[in-house]
DNA sequence: AAACATCCCGAAAACGTTTTCGGTAAAAAC
DNA sequence: GTTTTTACCGAAAACGTTTTCGGGATGTTT
């Protein structure tokens, strides 16, 4: 009943553990006919090495740890995907923990990672983040660190992540491209660099086009659990403020979805009154009526990109020669769907 | 730059490594005074227990697998987020894997699992599986395991489940209310206990009502990654196998959400020539026009239940005292939206 | 003063693996 | 026939923790 161990097969042979351990990670010093009887015997005991003896003496778990903002999300989902699909085929398991958008909780979140002794960990961090100091722990604990999406600027590891900027370029100039005069942002909170970006390249494609930059017309949503409200809110107060608004660019296809479902309520007919941009190409915003123009943001390949990176760098580690820091770019697209029909 | 041991502690206070691990874990026999020195200087070198040894000697890892069909999913990501957030309350961590509806790929991650010694495992079943004897090894082994949503009926373990029957016989005869004369069904694969339960139930409703059951009127959707692609086609094939249907009772709310687009785009309208209940409440059903009517499935509460439950198991049987299995059955909702407006 | 209980501490074993280091025997070289 | 090489094996230490058990000191009861 009890799990089998070297020592149980090395019993029965009559030979040693030591023997029996190397017999079965091809050691050199082993004859072929010890070698093949241990093989044998460990297959017909269903021998499985205690994880925990290996942990304990090779000082590794083969396990990483990912935290998040959100786990019902789209995006984030599609990341989590492609970080366990190519964890899994280098033999990574992946534990994954949430931060909701909150500073404490992630610092808390990540102390237990550390404390679970990770071999690395891949984090997205909070709106809520402003200090970095428990990320720069990690670092100095010589335990790599890979951001994607969400990254702190300031903290030095490797970050998977799209030019937003150019993104949100992009698609405010497609909206100025098909004749918008007066273009509104949703952006999302204050802190989070992505969002920063966001509202910069929105605010560069307005000057570039010699189009009043107007801060009224930049409205926030904090994002989290409420995304959806928040588009619908701030779709409403914006009525009330402009109303001569006919384009929008905003941070999040779930909060454009929001808005437009607020617009549609109101009778303001999309994209006849007013043009809207989202950003991350969400399922949901080809399936919705009309369907929403967006930025397609590969959220799989990027999980995948993310532990590509994690792992180079936890084997660096590993043969002491830790590589410097490296920002991967991955490419966007705009998708034009109904929403910015002209 | 290593990380603090038990036997620094001691070092540095000239005591014995015993008596600060039993300082740490308030044993009675230690004095106040030399508990409180252990205390402050665990605190002061941040000393973190090595998890590996601790693991190796408890021969537990405060840590479950999760195998689920797929990721990338509202229902099953909102169970995800329930298990963490009841896990991380209980001191555990969870590692989660994909089985991709594919029953060797669901064995091998269970394998996975055991390998790595989780103290337990909660799981919803594969399409694929049929056969169930890598889960009885599980029980064999003595290590609890829950299933829920796609459950196993043979196994003999506790399961987390919705009364699936009753539910779809609601859905369907809800459909029957507000007038439908031939309604069509988009069932789940063949195999998955819960899209046997919805066929049931959906015949049992027509029987009830004294209508004829017609198994021509039964589409089968294999769901997995083109759940979307599959409503659609079979949308286009109900129109031309049956041009007198009037509603359909659907599996999956994302495989309704291809039909209705499919509709939409052959210009059958909704609800007016045929009515629609889908299954799931996913949350793109409340945006999409027409509002799909559908049945809420609380996965975010399957989760915890299921992580309580599990919870409970690994204690009995760390007291020798192994339960029996528990059925619990959580309730549904019939959520009425525009797609069965009358 | 002897017998007993109470309080505190530490030695040692155990968990199962990996790896270093020596050692013995047989084969090869001189 | 002696030395050197090669092939194979095992003892032992180590990873860091937990827990059992015994024992010494101090205090309390006869």
């Amino acid at each position: 009943m009890k799990p089998v161990t070297l020592k149980d097969i090395a019993e029965q042979l009559n030979i040693s553990v030591t023997t029996v351990s190397k017999a079965l990670k091809d050691y050199p010093d082993v004859s072929k006919k010890t070698r093949g009887l241990v093989r044998e015997l460990a297959k017909t005991l269903n021998y499985k090495p205690n994880t925990f003896a290996v942990n304990l003496r090779t000082k590794e778990s083969k396990t990483i740890g990912l935290v998040i903002p959100v786990i019902v999300h789209h995006f984030f989902s599609n990341v989590i995907k492609g970080i366990i699909s190519q964890a899994e085929k280098k033999g990574y398991l992946v534990i994954i923990l949430q931060s909701n958008e909150s500073y404490e909780l992630e610092k808390k979140q990540i102390d237990l990672l550390l404390s679970q002794r990770v071999d690395g960990l891949i984090i997205s961090i909070a709106n809520g983040t402003a200090d970095f100091n428990h990320l720069n722990e990690v670092i100095a604990q010589e335990k790599p660190i890979v951001m994607f999406d969400k990254i702190a600027k300031l903290v030095k590891c490797s970050k998977i992540i799209i030019d937003d900027r150019k993104a949100a370029y992009t698609a405010t100039q497609h909206l100025i491209d098909i004749g918008c005069k007066r273009i509104a942002h949703f952006r999302g909170a204050l802190l989070p660099q992505n969002s920063i970006d966001r509202f910069l390249g929105y605010k560069q494609a307005l000057i570039d086009n010699n189009m009043p930059y107007d801060p009224t017309l930049v409205y926030i949503c904090e994002l989290g659990d409420k995304s959806f409200e928040e588009g619908k809110q701030n779709a409403r107060q914006l009525l009330q403020d402009h109303d001569d608004v006919d384009g929008i660019f905003i941070n999040t296809d779930l909060v454009a979805i929001g808005a437009m479902t607020e617009f549609k309520a109101l009778g303001v007919k999309i994209p006849e009154d007013i043009k809207i941009v989202g950003f991350s190409n969400w399922f949901m915003s080809s399936v919705i009526s009309p369907t929403l123009t967006t930025i397609d943001q590969p959220g799989y390949k990027m999980g995948k990109t993310a532990f590509k990176q994690l792992f180079k760098e936890m084997n660096a580690i590993k043969n002491k020669k830790p590589k410097k820091p490296k920002i991967i770019t991955l490419e966007t697209e705009l998708i034009k769907r109904e929403s910015t029909k002209s």
